[in-house]
DNA sequence: TCTACAACTTAGTACCACCTAC
DNA sequence: GTAGGTGGTACTAAGTTGTAGA
């Protein structure tokens, strides 16, 4: 656990008399570039008025080194001179005493949502009815979908959905104490789900072997002889496994291709749905295989069975009068035909491991539909662009607004900004323990005096975010403030959360009166992009393709750091940097030979193999050594410093593919060096962009 | 106004096919 | 021809967001 610093200087929540009576002052907006009045005694919300296109050109985020603040006026002797500890949500009762004012807030301050406090259980069983359960089609929603119920289709006709196959059962006995034990095809292949893991981490963890032991526990019944894991060995069914892999590897390259032909035969019947009449293809048409759950990090149902799913399990969506799919389970039905045209899913259960979440099958990447929407999805982060400075001079006034939660918005909104944070929503129990902006914790903050917060905390996918930022001298002293009490002035814990009053939801209500549609994840988007296309404005001083996409990969890499993309290292990495390392060692002794060759033979001497060589050809290796001594060194320079970076979900979300297109135009490098084949057909859109396309 | 969905996007990883160097 | 590396792709987990309905 990190020691959470709560500075005893200046930390106290500023008094509202500090914000009385205060003349204009100015602060530089983050990277604005220029003096935005702001008035200090503003305790209002953000509104619509204050925001207008500015029309001038967004720019990326500042640099963390280079902010230069002229502080609004407000010094940190004369909020700790003038006392402190609480606040007032409106402006107006400044004559009202600072305790009662303190006893009036803590019972208007709105209570943070608790979701955890109620339980799943609880819930569900005051659950009203739904539209679900009255089987009536919901308005399409979602991530940045249109708020009104879009008709998205007029026909639309599809194969269904791909089942895996039935288990077969292969026999192999797992040991009990050293013994062989006979176990029904259900009970072996829970055996079997687990026994392929043997090499993975998940063994390590009690967690999985928990809940693995749970559930297989309960497939054998209360008698078995298996009564405890401890005593089970599952290696003969994992050897087992490993020599089948080991046979179809070996298969022959006949026997390779029936069984390919055999697969695209299977699945030609799914690939591809008729919308309004045009041919489109599917996404994940295949039914999720059955299997042991495999969350990330610390996820506490890491190792549950997810069961097997069937037709019954499934619901359809397909356009009136098409055919219905068919599906090899004799005697099951689908269990629900829709014709919703407002949505864009073609089939969905209820995820086994978690019922109350869905599975879809989705159209693909390079589906119509997709493209439209990646389409919109940069249109409405290029719009950002007009609204930003307007938007950053808000959140840059608001940092000392006298309402709480106005101040906590205004400072997420910068980290938001300013990091390329995910928005954060609270989360249940049974879900891994990892945070965004919004539901920081204050133990994943420090705060480094003067004005250096260093942030750690997990994030998506339980990827660590470590990051240490010098903030404007005001975002320090909210964060600093917001680490030691809560709006009730009762002191925070390492447990509490950092924004105690507001969550994504006020934030992205609050953005929505920006800018139409603006919501938190338009900022990652508009970020990575604005980022990826000043780094790639100036025309590219290298000389060859290779160069040129060098210098293309490193902007990727910015854009990946900034968005924290990080993958893990690949099992090889070490023992690939050390061949390289000795290849470098043989290449700088071939160099060496070849300098004493050119001494030798400026000397009119033979060279070291015997022979007389012109001082032009030994010069003529020795550059070209040179050149692959230099080559050798960058790729093992980019091979370590990419190592844990994830290059490719930039490109594949975040960044506006005609930023590269235009400059691919524009420096004369074949697209198909940037962009692989999936990627080219998803950004089929964007190939006809101007050269001078700017974001 | 609050919150539980419902529907979507974003994300890392495993695996496999292909390429390249030897 | 083969081993090892690389990149593509499939898979599915894990986020975000908007809205219906209480």
């Amino acid at each position: 656990m990190r020691p959470v610093i709560n500075s005893s200087d200046s930390d106290d929540e500023i008094p509202l008399a500090e914000y009385q009576n205060k003349k204009i002052a100015y602060v530089q907006g983050p990277g604005s570039g220029g003096d935005v009045p702001v008035r200090s005694d503003e305790g209002q919300p953000i509104s619509t008025k204050d925001i207008q296109p500015s029309g001038n050109g967004g720019h990326p985020p500042p640099a963390v080194k280079d902010e230069k603040v002229v502080n609004n006026g407000v010094k940190n002797e004369d909020r700790n001179a003038a006392g402190g500890g609480g606040e007032s949500s409106s402006d107006s009762d400044d004559d009202v005493p600072l305790s009662k004012r303190i006893a009036d807030l803590s019972s208007t301050i709105r209570v943070k949502k608790k979701k955890k406090e109620v339980p799943t259980e609880k819930r569900k069983a005051k659950k009203p009815v739904t539209n679900r359960e009255l089987k009536k089609p919901r308005k399409s929603t979602g991530g940045g979908n249109s708020s009104t119920a879009e008709i998205r289709w007029t026909t639309l006709e599809h194969g269904g959905v791909l089942f895996p196959p039935e288990y077969v059962p292969h026999h192999v006995k797992m040991l009990y104490d050293g013994v062989p034990v006979d176990l029904t095809p259900e009970q072996e292949e829970v055996a079997t789900f687990f026994a392929v893991m043997k090499e993975t981490d998940y063994m390590s963890k009690p967690i999985f072997l928990e809940n693995f032991w749970d559930g297989f526990k309960g497939v054998l019944g209360p008698n078995h002889r298996i009564q405890c894991l401890e005593k089970c060995d599952f290696t003969p069914i994992y050897d087992w496994h490993m020599a089948e892999r080991e046979r179809k590897k070996n298969l022959s390259k006949e026997e390779k291709l029936r069984l390919k032909e055999e697969k695209e035969a299977k699945e030609a019947g799914y690939k591809f749905a008729l919308i309004d009449g045009k041919k489109e293809p599917v996404g994940n048409f295949r039914v999720e295989p059955p299997g042991l759950f495999r969350g990330r990090g610390e996820h506490p149902k890491m190792g549950k069975i997810k069961k097997r799913i069937y037709p019954r399990d499934i619901t359809i969506n397909i356009g009136k009068g098409a055919p219905i799919p068919t599906h090899p389970f004799p005697g099951q039905d689908w269990k629900e035909i829709r014709h919703d045209n407002t949505v864009t899913w073609l089939a969905y259960w209820k995820d086994p491991i978690s019922p109350k979440d869905f599975k879809y099958v989705m159209m693909a990447a390079t589906s119509s539909w997709k493209s439209e929407e990646d389409l919109k999805k940069y249109e409405k982060a290029r719009k950002l662009k007009d609204y930003i400075e307007g938007i950053r001079s808000t959140y840059t006034k608001n940092w000392t607004s006298t309402d709480r939660k106005e101040r906590q918005m205004a400072t997420a909104l910068y980290f938001i900004d300013r990091l390329a944070l995910r928005a954060g929503h609270e989360k249940e129990e049974d879900e891994a323990e990892t945070v965004g902006c919004c539901t920081l914790k204050c133990e994943n903050i420090e705060c480094i005096p003067p004005c250096t917060i260093t942030f750690d905390f997990l994030g998506k996918d339980s990827i660590r975010y470590e990051n240490s930022v010098e903030v404007e001298p005001q975002v320090y002293e909210n964060v600093k403030t917001f680490l030691k009490v809560d709006g009730a002035g009762r002191q925070k814990t390492g447990n509490d959360q950092l924004f105690d009053e507001m969550d994504a939801q006020d934030l992205n209500v609050r953005l929505k009166e920006l800018m139409d549609g603006l919501s938190v994840k338009v900022f990652r988007t508009y970020n990575a992009s604005i980022t990826l296309d000043t780094l790639l404005s100036d025309a590219s001083k290298e000389e060859t393709v290779d160069g040129k996409k060098a210098e293309y990969d490193r902007a990727n890499k910015e854009v990946a750091i900034l968005c924290n993309h990080q993958r893990s290292v690949p099992k090889t990495h070490s023992a690939q940097m050390e061949k390289m390392e000795a290849k470098m060692a043989h290449m700088q002794k071939e160099m060496k030979d070849l300098l004493k060759d050119l001494k030798l033979s400026k000397a009119g001497k033979p060279c070291l193999n015997g022979r007389n060589v012109s001082v032009d050809i030994i010069k003529g290796r020795i550059e070209r050594k040179r050149a692959q001594i230099v080559k050798q060194e960058i790729t093992a320079k980019n091979k370590e410093e990419l190592k844990t970076v994830a290059l490719g979900t930039s490109k594949i979300n975040y960044l506006d593919p005609r930023i590269t297109v235009a400059w691919c135009k524009r420096n004369e490098v074949p697209i198909e060096k940037v962009f692989n084949k999936s990627l080219l057909s998803k950004f089929l859109w964007a190939m006809d962009v101007e050269p001078s396309f700017k974001f």
